[in-house]
DNA sequence: TCGTTTATGTTACCATTGGTTACTTATATT
DNA sequence: AATATAAGTAACCAATGGTAACATAAACGA
């Protein structure tokens, strides 16, 4: 905790913070592999370590996996707030910020994303608070979406309904691009793709209140983005 | 072949048809876990032989989910020829027919959406017929959309990049399902899921010249499926 | 400064896994 | 009936997740 030895060539005994290091090249590994397909000792190889020196960190496998998933969801949220402050205060805006960090945290973060949306191996019924984690999440789009309603700009109603629309089409996209990281899944090889803040804008079309012409949404689907070889 | 001496018990030498017996099986459990998670070991115990005649029918493990991953893209293309067919021949419904086609296929068969659309631990970079598959259920949909376009009811421009924006909410959908279906992600536990054809309906209002009043996509939300405890 | 405690790693082991090989038992064929 | 072949088994292998006993380094109190 001192900045002590510093590293000075690989063969530390003690690494300065082997636990981080861990979680880090986990991660990695996830994003490469597009899921927590790695086995404790090539990670602990990787990093520099035995495998059974993990266990001085973690109790186990999962419970290594369970702390990078509660990071994950912690990142989640800071996209979340980061776009929600970068954008306009206007209510649709902060209305696509969050469809935009829903797709970016996964782009940024494709292990992230894998680790947080996919069954694991392990883990039987219990939940370690993905659910609550989730719930967040879903809440502060729940309580734009009626900020927007008040405004008049959103079409009344439930808005956990219209939540449950809206978050699909950003969960898709995020879902094929941490899988798809590795050149493997389908549509990733084919210029289709919209680009995200352009996916945002048009999702949520169909809950508005005013909306924009089929000229406008033509000029949103094909303007932004050339789409390299077409 | 020849239906030979059926099941008298249990313990026969010869499974009638062990192949398919164990592609059956394997379907089970990556259903029921989420992702092809489970052990040659189980796989065979269940299915009454030893893990060491899986070998008689498939080169290894990998062998074994390429089998099922092929007949579960014939899966996911016949839900597509049959939703064509039950639906009204208008290019319109039709085009709603391919996003309900695609979220029935994974409600009806998670373990096989999972299959095809998560990376699998092992398989480094060649694809075994997987991409060309996928293009070919997205062809279908941009032949879809394209027919959609000659009749002026959807906007004009490359179908494809529009094929690419409108399978994502189906694919988020299906990705929830496929995953969801032991309780453990997110928000399944909440009754925000739209039902499916509402979903496919909505799904397309952006992309249409004569789009559905405002207080027609209300109904369209809100009406269906009541949401059991609100 | 030194010795002891405590945190951190390592080595050696275990049961289980995917996979291979040599052997056994059915089924089909003549 | 004899035999070739398809299908299954048993015994093994290296690698995996996990545990326990041992080793080393750091922290601390005298």
């Amino acid at each position: 905790m001192q900045e002590s030895s510093a590293r000075l060539g690989k063969a530390q005994y003690h690494h300065p913070n082997l636990r981080q290091a861990l979680l880090d090249q986990a991660l990695l590994m996830i994003a490469e592999s597009g899921g927590p397909h790695f086995s404790l000792r090539e990670l602990a190889k990787e990093v520099g370590t035995t495998h059974a020196a993990v266990y001085r960190h973690f109790a186990d496998r999962s419970a290594l996996l369970d702390a990078l998933t509660a990071s994950g969801f912690a990142r989640l949220s800071s996209y979340q707030q980061r776009e929600l402050d970068k954008a306009d205060p206007e209510p649709l805006e902060q209305l696509v910020a969050l469809g935009l960090a829903y797709v970016r945290f996964a782009i940024e973060n494709p292990g992230f994303f894998a680790l947080l949306f996919n069954a694991r191996p392990d883990e039987a019924t219990a939940d370690s608070g993905r659910d609550s984690h989730s719930e967040d999440v879903l809440n502060t789009l729940i309580g734009t979406i009626q900020a927007c309603q008040r405004e008049g700009i959103v079409i009344p109603g439930d808005a956990r309904r219209l939540a449950g629309y809206l978050i699909m089409a950003p969960h898709g996209y995020a879902h094929y691009v941490a899988q798809g990281h590795k050149p493997r899944v389908s549509l990733q090889n084919l210029p289709i793709f919209p680009d995200p803040e352009t996916l945002a804008r048009i999702d949520l079309i169909p809950l508005l209140v005013n909306r924009p012409s089929p000229e406008e949404v033509s000029r949103l689907y094909f303007a932004a983005r050339p789409s390299e070889t077409s």
